[in-house]
DNA sequence: AAGTTATCTGCAATCGTTTGTAGCAACGAA
DNA sequence: TTCGTTGCTACAAACGATTGCAGATAACTT
């Protein structure tokens, strides 16, 4: 605790308070050289509680996300935390993905922060009941909530990237495609299933009930899954798998039955991961990048933050990519790697 | 911003400000009930950063850590979230191991928290040049500066953690026994060493000094340093690799050299990871419950606010343990795995 | 009913800054 | 010398809450 305040400065030197405020605001003073010292000798440190209170903001942004063990959110969260540079700090709240938790944070950072960047669990959400009438500035990221649609928003093109895993393991020469899927009360959840689904009928393919599985974004909800399927009379050859922890689950139960991937399945999954060029063998995945999206965020927050209502509502979207390593054979029957990279993104996908 | 203040809620039930803050904080007030009414009409919330002002305390911790991308200090993280309850928030802040920042991120956290979490990258650091005379409470975890031996820290058992590893390899047959080494400036790098050191010793072991590497605790680093370890007249056959993240890049070498593990080179890591059980073959590794350990450093850096310097610093070892999976073979010489249970620590091994 | 407590209330000061305003000195121009 | 600028400075009022103190009201006692 800073004892030594401003006014002991100014004594010290003879000046009064304001003085000392404004040389370390940066206007001319007469004796500045001898506040300057003064404030050394005593250490003093300005008092961001009390200059908080004047100013109104806090130089604080909150990041609400499921759960920063998560190496995808954590990665958002360094990105973010970059592009918020020396001027905001990051107060970090993890959810556990439930809703209750969620309202609680959201209620807490109200006056707390001076901006929030969110990552809701459900769609529909009922954490943010106090966000509308103050304005509070806030950007989604990853997921959204529905009843939000004017909010700014940091997405993922999770309908392409669902398309592109699917694709490619229509390429592979697969007919009888599951998918593991995330919620469809979120964001990902859906719009991955959408592009499985997309891209099944784009290539005539039928789509069937048991090979679609909803599950939660958790490795045990992979397992569960995987296994399920793996019970199927006639199982499939294929698996596209939602996100980075179901196909963690999915993995082990694969390995657990010692299935060989991919020649009595192929898998492809959702996120990258420092590792998976490691296991065996290195899973082929649709990627993205998540500190550029973090770090989109926190810009596009900071611009809000600055600029109020200025401007209308941002929906950013982040190109996918795929990375093909050997989860799914290597017989590619026609198709090129599609997508573009995910740098150009910024200019590129930006829409309104 | 919530822009309606004490006054508002005054002013519209007819009280006093004070009369409205004191129904606030649980006394026995007449209008109660009006007051409640007309903050929820209101929609009233307090200002914190005012009411923080008044009180002192900001009801936030500071989590200075490495790089949140890195799953230990992720688990870290939240275990010391959990242990925060309600009443204090997580400023978290990356250093990226770089001094100059955490130096930085100690001076603004100063009068902003109410305490430090503090994950120091060099035992030398230079960072906490403020701390001394102004009391904040800090706790170190995972390593410490050596400078400050009267603060309170949470480390692991690292010596023993180093010694454990090296005597598994010992006991698999192994003499050509090479250490991949952190920095020996870091805690976890001097003392994992030394734990290396002493188990050599142990058992008759003469060091070869090219079997050790000093590197930093990064992937790239463990590529390098298995790269040059490889590339020796006589390597080794068997490695201890003193973190995750340089074993990620030790395993990124010996698959690149098509290295069979544990047959040509048997590998042991420090820390798990979720993956580790699905790369091949599967990893052998010392682990910890760091989840665990940032919840102890919580709770102390709590009883160090609440308690100021009542009570001596206290020196807090975290057991680790060794999960034997593949990666160094099946045939064990002799040695039962060792180790207590990690819940047991907090009565166990807290020293001063 | 009067006296004594117990309970509640409002005033005003306070936390450590910033900032509008008015005053003061110094300077050059007339 | 006098006037108008310019350039700093100090005073005091905020920011939005909490809290000690004294006065007011209510609730007991006798």
């Amino acid at each position: 605790m800073s004892n030594v305040t401003i006014s002991d400065v100014a004594r010290k030197v003879g000046v009064s308070e304001s003085t000392v405020s404004r040389c370390l605001s940066g206007f001319n003073v007469r004796n500045a050289d001898a506040i300057r010292k003064a404030i050394k000798e005593l250490g003093y440190r300005p008092n961001l509680v009390a200059r908080n209170l004047k100013s109104g903001r806090t130089g604080l942004v909150a990041l609400i996300v499921p759960d920063i063990t998560n190496p995808f959110f954590a990665s958002i969260v360094r990105g973010a935390e970059l592009a918020a540079g020396e001027d905001y700090m990051i107060q970090l709240i993890n959810t556990g993905e439930e809703s209750d938790r969620e309202e609680w944070a959201i209620q807490q950072m109200m006056g707390r922060v001076d901006g929030i960047i969110y990552v809701p669990s459900q769609e529909d959400s009922r954490a943010m009941s106090d966000i509308t009438d103050r304005s509070l500035p806030l950007v989604f990221v990853d997921r959204v909530i529905k009843s939000f649609r004017s909010i700014d928003s940091v997405l993922a093109d999770n309908l392409t990237g669902g398309e592109i895993a699917t694709k490619h393991l229509i390429d592979h020469g697969h007919t009888k495609i599951a998918h593991i899927s995330g919620p469809l009360t979120s964001t990902p959840g859906k719009e991955r299933a959408a592009g499985y689904s997309r891209a099944l009928k784009g290539d005539g393919i039928k789509e069937v009930p048991n090979f679609f599985i909803e599950s939660d974004f958790t490795v045990l909800g992979g397992y569960q899954a995987m296994m399920s399927l793996l019970a199927l009379p006639v199982p499939p050859t294929a698996v596209f798998v939602a996100n980075n922890l179901l196909t963690i689950g999915a993995l082990k139960a694969l390995k657990e039955k010692s299935i060989k991937i991919p020649e009595q399945v192929a898998i492809i999954g959702f996120d990258d991961h420092e590792l998976t060029d490691l296991i065996d063998p290195p899973l082929t995945v649709i990627s993205r990048d998540a500190h550029f999206q973090g770090a989109i965020a926190m810009q596009t927050l900071l611009e809000r933050i600055k600029g109020g209502n200025q401007f209308p509502p941002k929906r950013i979207k982040v190109d996918v990519r795929l990375l093909v390593r050997g989860s799914c054979g290597s017989t590619c029957r026609h198709r090129e790697t599609p997508t573009r990279n995910a740098n150009k993104v910024l200019s590129a996908s930006t829409r309104s």
